[in-house]
DNA sequence: TTGACATGACACCAAAAGGTTTCCTATAAG
DNA sequence: CTTATAGGAAACCTTTTGGTGTCATGTCAA
């Protein structure tokens, strides 16, 4: 397997925060706006709003308008870029448990 | 499955910052000394420090005292959490494609 | 023992991040 | 029309983050 080309910047960046995590489980279920998301954080609306837009710019949500509203809408896609970059290191965590495996059995 | 439990907070605060994940991707080839880590980057050596401190703290490096120098290991187990965490969401993009796919065959 | 080396530990700094309040605009509803 | 609702946007504040330079300390080598 190759070296992981780092295309995984912002998705990882928008990741970080813990309240962002939770905004991206919450639209796993379902598409909100942005003040139905605010109700349920304690945390007013123009803080949510940054947090989306930090998840927007990795396009891991996307907003459609309709009318007043804006919905923001799960994009799972986006967080590939993640999850194969963390996939490299699956190589060197079965290389120990490989390991540790042949030295209990040796061992036996 | 499950609603993901966040034990990943430390491992995705981690990876946020592009120089943690370069140095963990160095660590990945060898094991390697604070300062040899500073000689790839361009930064200096207490900078470097501070950001394996990150990673200890989260447990993706591991550090062994030999006399007067500190080796730093990768953990690649620490990832797991990071990879849990995002693995939960390969649901939805699964079943994206379904419905992509069923939509192409209903269209033929 | 005398340097040279490998690091840890500070003190300090500028910029970015995470919040808040306030105000403005556009659409929906009475 | 007039009012309530949804949300963008700007100004501002505090804390965290990513770096720097400097100095003290323990260890290895001559």
């Amino acid at each position: 397997m190759s070296l992981p080309l780092d295309h995984a910047q912002p998705v990882f960046r928008a990741l970080a925060d813990p309240t962002r995590r939770a905004i991206v489980m919450l639209l796993a279920d379902q598409d909100l706006r942005v003040g139905d998301i605010a109700e349920r954080f304690e945390m007013t609306r123009p803080a949510v709003a940054k947090h989306l837009a930090v998840l927007k710019s990795a396009d891991v949500i996307r907003v459609s308008q309709a009318g007043r509203e804006r919905i923001n809408h799960l994009n799972p896609a986006a967080l590939k870029a993640a999850t194969d970059w963390l996939n490299y290191f699956d190589r060197f965590w079965d290389d120990r448990l490989a390991a540790l495996k042949s030295a209990v059995e040796k061992d036996a």
